[in-house]
RNA sequence: CGGGGUGUAGCGCAGCUUGGUAGCGCGCCUGCUUUGGGAGCAGGAUGUCGCAGGUUCGAAUCCUGUCACCCCGACCA
């Protein structure tokens, strides 16, 4: 490709909308442009880069023994009513009418599809296991689109959906599908760890997710580096820190003015956070809960929600009117003892001894409450995991960073099959259900992501696994024939050796050219110059400073070799 | 949805406080010069000042409403 030619426009200065890294660049470099929040058409440059993922994906999909269809992105109401999700989604999903009055949506995603499909397709045991995937665009009318393609409302995704005739057949499947994922990420250079997660809405018994690092990820992972655990901070479990136990004195209330949050507790009493234990009113959908943990700790409220049996978006701290109403004080006085509504107990508070809590009135505080003083409805772990936390497995510390979630994978069990009757016939003609999971990968997200890892001051530095081009030719200066012809010798011999080539036959000064070459992050640049009459080349790739003259023909062997070299993934399974 | 902020040329912004009919840099077009890290000179095009009302002789500027977008929190690939 010629770049004289090629709808591509470059921006010098950065627009203000975009926050992260890979956002400003994926603007800058012409791979994309906003229509609307969270809504983004991919130009030419971006959408080959964007081809490159989805390939890498299908030909590991492939492998693993999986098979591709394709399905509407407009879908029909009756499915999701049927699994109750049309419900479940809520504004989330983008809904419509045909001219009949019939109620449609966007897919979301397809759980419900592929399960009406396998069961009018598949009748017996001897068609199962069976894997299928598509690679289609989904809609979510997400509350708050984000970040570019990271968070969007229209965004590609592989999803894949295993079927199995029993558990032990999910777990085959499920394993299956989770090397797959390790491959596709590993093609593409990401720096990647699997965690155990939370598998939310979806339903099912286990889930893991793959987390590309990155300060700008929206979730926290913890993990330890002793024994390799890892895990989604909704999820991570917590072992009660080790508190020193204390003879229980007797409880007494005291005037602790105006001292409604831990920070005026610590300033007042002079004592540490630790030796509080805070309780927060929630509303679980109707109904006002409290829950206790030590002071210096967060409540989780995916632990929460799971606990309670309810879906997390039904649960929110409740409003000050009603902390006042349930405690009868102020916010930030309320407490277990006396309380007339149940009470959750984080595992650690109920290892404390002597700790203060709120008394339910205005300006008081209880100091010396022990287990005896008040009755939880149930102890279980409810705090967010921290770094330095006791690791669940080892014991050891953990750590924690931030990652951006990029595939899923679920044992779904009988979810969707059980709500849409997806039977198969066993050896004995019995009716059985099928055994469901299901895996997804982002895909621009995907691509976000390995630009978040792979860039520089001066722009992205594309793996040439999912580099748009592998190469750029850049002559000088176009003026000077011999340039000219020897830049086009070397574009049409790496063409004709396969190479994905791009010229910068544009009649720009070379400053131009070398800082699009950089922005646009082509793995290898050939810079055509002075020495063109003399064959010689200067060979430099992307993410390295240096530079090397050399003959025209040893810089096409180079950058062949170079990028075989690259491109070459060994199985190891 | 709650909290904060911004809408002025393709991009980045000034102008608004104190109303007088729109400007800067980059980009774009033409010509000449230039050609190794975002060139120089000369000339040129581009705006319903987000939208709708209102106040006023007069509104980008003041008032009201509305829409869009961005950021922070609750959701997910």
């Amino acid at each position: 490709m010629k770049l004289s030619k090629m709808l591509l426009k470059t921006l010098r200065e950065t627009p203000a909308e975009a926050e992260i890294t890979s956002h400003q660049l994926m603007l800058r470099a012409g791979i994309m442009r906003k229509l609307a929040a969270g809504v983004y058409s991919f130009l030419p440059l971006g959408l080959r880069s964007l081809h490159k993922v989805e390939q890498i994906i299908r030909e590991e999909m492939d492998a693993a023994g999986a098979q591709e269809l394709l399905m509407s992105a407009l879908l029909p109401a009756e499915y999701y009513q049927e699994s109750g999700r049309w419900e479940v989604f809520g504004p989330e999903m983008f809904r419509l009418r045909d001219r009949n009055s019939r109620d449609f949506c966007l897919g979301p995603t397809h759980e419900e599809i592929f399960t009406q499909t396998v069961k009018g397709e598949v009748s017996s045991y001897r068609q199962l296991p069976l894997t299928l995937y598509q690679i289609q665009t989904k809609y979510r009318d997400e509350r708050r689109p984000r970040f570019g393609v990271m968070r969007s409302r229209e965004f590609i995704m592989k999803d894949a959906y295993s079927f199995d005739r029993d558990e032990a057949g999910l777990d085959v499947s499920y394993q299956n599908m989770y090397k797959a994922y390790c491959r596709v990420f590993d093609r593409l250079g990401l720096d990647y760890i699997v965690v155990d997660a939370d598998s939310g809405a979806m339903g099912g018994s286990g889930s893991q997710e793959f987390m590309v690092k990155s300060e700008t990820g929206e979730a926290v992972v913890a993990f330890c580096p002793h024994c390799g655990y890892a895990a989604n901070d909704e999820k991570a479990e917590c072992v009660p820190e080790a508190m020193a136990q204390e003879e229980p004195k007797a409880m007494e209330k005291i005037y602790t003015p105006n001292a409604g949050t831990i920070e005026e507790l610590v300033e007042f009493l002079g004592t540490d956070s630790k030796h509080f234990a805070k309780t927060l009113i929630y509303m679980a959908g109707e109904k006002p809960v409290a829950v206790m943990v030590r002071g210096d700790r967060e409540v989780n409220e995916t632990k929460l929600a799971n606990l309670l049996g309810i879906n997390e978006q039904d649960l929110a701290m409740a409003e000050a009117n009603v902390v006042t109403e349930v405690t009868g004080a102020r916010v930030g006085f309320a407490g277990p003892v006396g309380l007339n509504i149940p009470v959750y107990c984080d595992k650690e508070v109920a290892l404390m001894s002597n700790y203060i809590v709120g008394a339910n009135e205005s300006d008081y505080h209880f100091i010396n409450v022990n287990a005896k003083d008040f009755t939880p409805e149930v102890v279980a772990d409810l705090r967010t995991i921290e770094p330095g936390d006791a690791c669940p497995k080892c014991g050891k510390p953990v750590d924690t960073t931030r990652g951006v979630e990029v595939g899923h994978i679920f044992k779904l069990g009988k979810k969707y099959t059980e709500a849409l009757d997806c039977t198969y016939l066993d050896e004995n003609g019995k009716a059985q259900t099928s055994i469901m999971g299901c895996y997804g990968i982002g895909v621009n997200r995907t691509l976000a992501a390995v630009i978040e890892q792979y860039s520089d001051e001066n722009g992205i530095i594309w793996p040439v696994s999912a580099a748009p081009y592998q190469v750029i030719v850049v002559p000088v200066n176009m003026a000077n024939e011999e340039q000219a012809a020897l830049a086009e010798k070397i574009y049409n011999d790496l063409r004709d050796q396969g190479i994905e080539v791009l010229m910068d036959d544009r009649d720009e000064r070379p400053g131009v050219k070398f800082k699009d070459a950089d922005l646009i992050g082509i793995p290898v640049r050939i810079t055509v110059g002075k020495k063109a009459s003399e064959n010689m080349v200067e060979y430099k790739l992307r993410k390295s400073q240096e530079v090397h003259e050399i003959s025209a023909d040893q810089a096409i062997a180079d950058a062949c070799a170079w990028i075989a070299d690259e491109l070459a993934f060994e199985r190891k399974d």
